[in-house]
DNA sequence: TTTTGTTAGTTTAATGTTAAACTTTTCAAT
DNA sequence: ATTGAAAAGTTTAACATTAAACTAACAAAA
């Protein structure tokens, strides 16, 4: 959104402020993405294997609860990790609705190696902020995210 | 990315700083399309039209630039656009390789509706903050993004 | 036990997104 | 003037994303 529009001082501001904070998503994002392409691994496909990594098995629902997406893509995100062998589908057996989503070994290993990477990335660009900073932005983040 | 990770404090705090960013803009980004979804917009199409409406017509290159997209993305996007008939194409005279894109009647009464939508609801959201916060917001955001 | 409703996952249609290969048009250098 | 590079836009393949309609499995109620 342009910040040519001729409004109040408090519209302006806010759209400035709006626009900033898309900004610094994308941007981050995309650093981020640079360094997962090189792996072969989408954004997705990253959430989906770093939530395995550090969470344990799961079922899809559970998944799509854990990132925000719909049953449908992660329907269609399991099936590209399972093509790459990177994770196992296993239908449970006491409920048989249910998969249980469990990393392979080279599941494991990619994001083993991939995580640090990122955490890297991650540390370096918010460590731009010192303490105090991070603390004040956490919490008017928060704020901001309290109507929803 | 959770924040089950166990790693150094420093590592810790900047994860979460960088959640808490995502999951902003995620939220603020849902909200606005709630209201774009009643009018049958999606954000890419908003984007388009607002940049037509306060910036004039531009060819397909020039709103890449502005919204970040590629230049397969302006093209399948002005496509659904036109199909609705709230742009046109307008083939450069000078150089024949430009499009000039520009809003219909239609388009232009479209975004003339919603664009104040939008902005209120941005800034009922942002206006948590006060004055000296949003400011504060936007110079950290400034650092983190002036790497790129 | 049969019916009924709920839950997990899949499929489809529509849109978005990119990179890469492509066409057409323009422009600059020889 | 011809050739060759650059620039705008299109197309394609692959993945993402949602809502909505669907299937299969389970659970509760009649």
């Amino acid at each position: 959104m342009g910040t040519h529009y001729k409004g109040s001082k408090k519209e302006i501001n806010a759209l400035n402020v709006f626009i900033k904070l898309i900004r610094v998503v994308e941007s981050l994002n995309s650093i981020l993405n640079v360094s997962l392409s090189k792996e072969g691994l989408t954004e997705s496909q990253f959430g989906v294997l770093e939530a395995l990594f550090h969470l344990g098995p799961m079922s899809q629902k559970n998944l799509g609860s854990k990132l925000l997406k719909s049953g449908g893509n992660i329907t269609l995100v399991i099936d590209n990790l399972e093509k790459r062998g990177l994770v196992n589908r296993r239908r449970g057996v006491v409920d048989r609705r249910y998969y249980n989503i469990q990393l392979t070994d080279k599941g494991r290993k990619l994001i083993e190696s991939v995580f640090p990477k990122q955490l890297k990335i991650i540390t370096e660009e918010i460590g731009i902020l010192n303490e105090n900073e991070q603390y004040e932005l956490q919490r008017m983040c928060k704020l901001i995210g309290l109507g929803q």
